[in-house]
DNA sequence: CTGTTAGCGCTTTCAG
DNA sequence: CTGAAAGCGCTAACAG
């Protein structure tokens, strides 16, 4: 391994200009440059990022936190800042809270005590007040994705939208038993807030199109426990002819219990989910779409010009849904 | 943020003998260890990684190179290993290789270029062997999960005995025209070798049974195209009265449009699949499974223990495959 | 534009 | 068992 004396020794100059000429701060005489560059590569010289960190206080890596990475949701948006990241240069360093939120405090302290990321994107669930005061005051800035916490710039999906859209769209086709199947009652709560506001969503627009709610969650947001949740209400006599799914793993659970019973989708029962899910298309499943493979590059670039010039924004910012119907609704 | 000097001087003792007590390398006497440790947390210090690694040579991070971490595989293996490195206090850094392998160079030289990790975990498509020698002649010890390249530890489910299993289950069930579906035709050839292993296994259980084998390969092994597929296959009047699908994906997309033509399983139609993916038991999947999240667990601890001390294993391991037997098949 | 001189914060000989 | 000193490899003033 090359270090950037041998680099400077055989450009004939000194380690700074050396160092000057490869990270491009601070001028060099072009000749000298072509020089220094000719050096290194004829070296194969890699600036080592230990040192580089410790002399600038600069790491080069970002930080994911993130519950469940074997989710759809996550993984979609991990890969779309795993991408953006790769093409900023920068590594992106992975911490996993699984489903519920025991290792939180572990991983929190545990990549506090290391200095190793230069910014946090945090998604789904809040940070806590002492969680971003903590990150600030070891010069960490923190970036929400799903529910901000004050004094951290965040995207969120306008989830109340979601379930109003996704209800209207039911009212509209002339439904009036609507159902809702949600999720994630016993996980932390900061955990899936966006389930409670979809609920809510729901709720208004039943309440404003004069309808009484009937919305049931699940403990376990699940396909399977999704499929033998409607095993039981697809079976009631007075079963809805519809129903808004809070994901679109709830609602394929849905829809392969209704098969499964015998109902036709969506002749006999409509469902709408929400995300755009991988296997929404083989479902024909109508949803509220979300892009979370997007929004993961929109947040890294966010972050990388934010890294470069510190803006101050801590801006909530709500991302609209749109629905997308396919042919699992029809008329009432 | 507090130093190392702090903590020696608050502890009253010298850099050398502070780092030693925090560390546990070389002998300290007791009470001096005690009055370094209580400094230490009343100074809430921590160690910066970057001082660390430069003055050690470890980073304390593994790098994980995955391809498409969007899907039911990766994700989930991805979980086992950012669990087990939380367990071991590493970090773990990610690099996403995207579908195809266009970035796969790239990614390459990048991180190549930092010394940011101390081994590198490889999954699904094998290294080359400069990949490897570069590796080692930079000091990064790599392992693979999937297709193992020579001078590699590696693990590998062992995929042909997965398409004999899944292929002599359907013929033991009395099943004779038993069709294949699989995928990754048009992708980089060291990506998905699995595929064809699995393709192999079934054409030798088939002819193994005297009879004709009838596989097809998916360009995109996606729950879409394998709907689309299904729908051809399964409408001519030659149809297979079962199939063996390369993954649980690909199986859903079968299950998906035979119900939508109308044909019920297992009477009409048996479906086997491989994975057991988090979906299977919604669908009453019978399939072939594998356990990425313990897979990914094991490894990370086989890095750990050789990173501590190397042992110059480079041996190729088979994972045995398990069938696990649910509703989606019945006899002939 | 370029070289010299100090560090960044930690670990590790080497003496004592 | 402990301290002093010398780096690990790079960058950032500061002169010139």
């Amino acid at each position: 391994m090359a270090v950037i004396d041998d680099v400077a020794r055989l450009a004939g100059v000194s380690k700074a200009t050396a160092s000057r000429a490869l990270s491009g701060r601070g001028s060099v005489a072009d000749a000298t440059r072509q020089r220094v560059l000719q050096a290194a590569s004829a070296l194969d010289f890699r600036a080592s990022p230990a040192a580089v960190s410790l002399a600038t206080g600069r790491t080069g890596a970002i930080g994911v936190l993130a519950p469940a990475i074997d989710t759809w949701y996550v993984s979609t948006l991990l890969r779309g800042i795993a991408e953006a990241a790769l093409a900023h240069d920068l590594d992106v360093v992975l911490y996993d809270l699984g489903r519920g939120a025991e290792m939180r405090e572990r991983v929190f302290e545990r990549f506090l005590q290391r200095h190793h990321i230069d910014a946090l994107i945090s998604t789904t669930f809040a940070l806590t007040h002492r969680e971003v005061s903590r990150l600030a005051s070891i010069g960490i800035p923190a970036v929400a994705l799903g529910d901000g916490a004050a004094g951290v710039r965040s995207w969120c999906l306008d989830d109340e939208r979601v379930g109003t859209l996704a209800t209207e769209h039911l009212l509209s086709l002339g439904h009036r038993r609507i159902a809702h199947v949600g999720g994630s009652t016993v996980l932390d709560e900061s955990l899936f807030a966006a389930e409670r506001l979809r609920e809510r969503g729901y709720q208004r627009a039943m309440r404003a199109a004069g309808l009484q709610p009937e919305p049931t969650l699940l403990h376990d947001p699940t396909a399977d426990a999704s499929y033998a949740h409607a095993l039981s209400m697809l079976r009631a006599p007075d079963r809805p002819r519809a129903v808004f799914a809070a994901t679109d793993e709830i609602a394929m659970g849905i829809l392969l219990a209704a098969r499964s019973l015998g109902l036709r989708v969506p002749l006999d029962l409509s469902v709408v989910g929400v995300d755009d899910h991988a296997y929404a298309g083989a479902f024909d499943l109508t949803t509220v779409r979300q892009d979370p493979r997007e929004h993961g590059e929109r947040i890294v670039d966010w972050v990388v010009a934010d890294l470069r010039a510190p803006s101050g924004d801590t801006s909530h910012e709500l991302i609209a849904p749109e629905l997308v119907v396919r042919g699992s609704t029809a008329p009432a």
